[in-house]
DNA sequence: AAAGATTGAGTTCTCAATCTTC
DNA sequence: GAAGATTGAGAACTCAATCTTT
């Protein structure tokens, strides 16, 4: 699509059409939104985080539970030293242990415990039936396969920036 | 859409399909890494966060750039501490300025200074720039007509469940 | 020096309690 | 008591500096 240049006489080169503002500002709502709900879902139903949830994920997804922690950061896309201080805290409420790598004495294994287990198990139901629910029931499968691709087009620029 | 219900001959009723499960981690995965991107850019082109450029927007939209601090609860949709804190740090720094109300003691009026008017304005060309590259560019139009009525109704399922 | 990870300080967000005016 | 808003304490995130092992 080449946007809207021409709008009552004026030139918006650079800026938005009235349909795109639109789109943009319900994305950022639709988003904050929603990420609040489940955030508020995943801590009433087993005292997560979506941060801890997000990592019990990782973990729980990993053969024997375990993941070293760069390997978690690139899982997670998060700065090294959220992630590492994220890891103290749950290390501390006892959902993760960290231990030290045989093979490379720098590096820790991290490892989900079974209070994680436990947590994210008494979560992910509840939340998924949430995503399923306000997100994909109402959704057509055109629809669908629409938001993909504008999905998978909005990552491939994100890629190209950096 | 009925969601898949089987497949490989298990029910899957309340948890995703593939398909759903990869347009979900998409979303988040994006929302992310864009957020994290224009927020690196405001921070860069004007020293604003998010945060701060959310309410500068709010402000400059208003008439004479004046707003009462539940209508820019109303219009950000935050928490009232978190609008609270963010206002204080913000008149710390110049942007806004804080005022009693006139006609009702209790109440704030929050007026967008110069500076901030200043601050928004050298923070909103480069960012809408990014936004229309990073997402707009290359969607057709039937692209986002269809992104729009996803947001809808997501944002419809939202209202209803409070 | 680079890779893997942690630490501490400063900032921001959340939750509950509080204060003032209606 | 309810509405409008602030406060303080604790938790989470960011940035730069640091530490250890390779």
């Amino acid at each position: 699509m080449t946007h809207q240049v021409f709008r009552e006489g004026r030139v918006l080169t650079g800026w938005l059409s009235k349909d795109e503002q639109r789109a943009w500002r319900d994305l950022l709502e639709m988003t904050d939104r929603l990420t609040a709900r489940l955030a508020r879902e995943l801590q009433d139903a087993a005292g997560l985080s979506q941060a801890d949830y997000g990592v019990l994920v990782a973990l729980t997804d990993a053969p024997r539970g375990r993941r070293r922690v760069f390997e978690l950061q690139s899982d997670l896309r998060w700065e090294q030293s959220r992630l590492s201080h994220q890891l103290t805290r749950m290390e501390r409420r006892g959902l993760v242990r960290k231990g030290t790598c045989t093979t490379d004495r720098r590096g820790a294994v991290i490892t989900v415990t079974a209070a994680g287990r436990a947590a994210i198990r008494a979560a992910a139901s509840a939340h998924v039936a949430s995503v399923r629910r306000l997100v994909f029931d109402d959704l057509t499968d055109r629809q669908l396969d629409c938001l993909q691709a504008v999905l998978t087009q909005v990552l491939g620029r994100l890629d190209e920036a950096g």
